[in-house]
DNA sequence: GTTGTAGTTAATATTGGTGTTAATAAAAAT
DNA sequence: ATTTTTATTAACACCAATATTAACTACAAC
């Protein structure tokens, strides 16, 4: 079977989008990011590892401590796959923001 | 049982995806869908019904066919979690087009 | 009512992901 | 050089998710 380790899958989990989040304003290290959660540091640290290898996050070492950055560009595989119901939505609201144009007019 | 249940795992899975994208266009009942993929019946069934429980589908009986349709708005959810790094992708490239914007007019 | 079709549910196997503790690696500080 | 700090890798247990076949329910047509 197939090993899926996608964009979709890293997203997938709750404590992965808040490490994404979190990281998302500054670059850290693995230990200032797991400080922020009730999970023990290996674990953490095996969450990073799975956010490096989907390429959502780049690892930049820096003397003994190693920061995480963010790549932002990356969600767009995300975003790509949304569009298309993002424009069925919208379109949706569009309709009835006409609705309701046509009636105060009146 | 099934813990996790939201938007984000249902379209973790790449068969739901296509399923997703295949309703997109028109409502279809679950034989239809289960003939455009390879896996079992049963099993596109489970995914159907881990796609309505997301509420991403939405079930419409009719007679003994049931007729799945989409819930694009659902998949806001899934947006509104991307948007802040949309907007940090976007803006580097605003920065590299006024960059190139100062050069032109040097 | 019986037959055929649409669809789900049940039981089961297998794989993948999460999380823990313990061990290891590397660099800074003393 | 030894200790401390930072972080990853290893070994292991456990739970969640995917998939299959077989059995079951519901509806329609005859």
């Amino acid at each position: 079977m197939d090993l899926r380790r996608d964009a979709f899958q890293a997203i997938a989990d709750p404590t992965r989008r808040a490490i994404l989040l979190l990281v998302a304003s500054q670059a850290m290290t693995a230990g200032a990011i797991a400080a922020n959660f009730d999970t023990a540091r290996p674990t953490v640290s095996k969450h990073l590892q799975i956010l490096a290898e989907c390429e959502l996050l780049k690892q930049e070492q820096n003397g003994r401590e190693i920061y995480y950055h963010i790549n932002a560009k990356k969600m767009k595989e995300v975003a790509d796959f949304i569009e298309p119901f993002r424009q069925m939505w919208e379109e949706r609201f569009n309709k009835l923001e006409t609705i309701m144009k046509t009636h105060k007019t009146k």
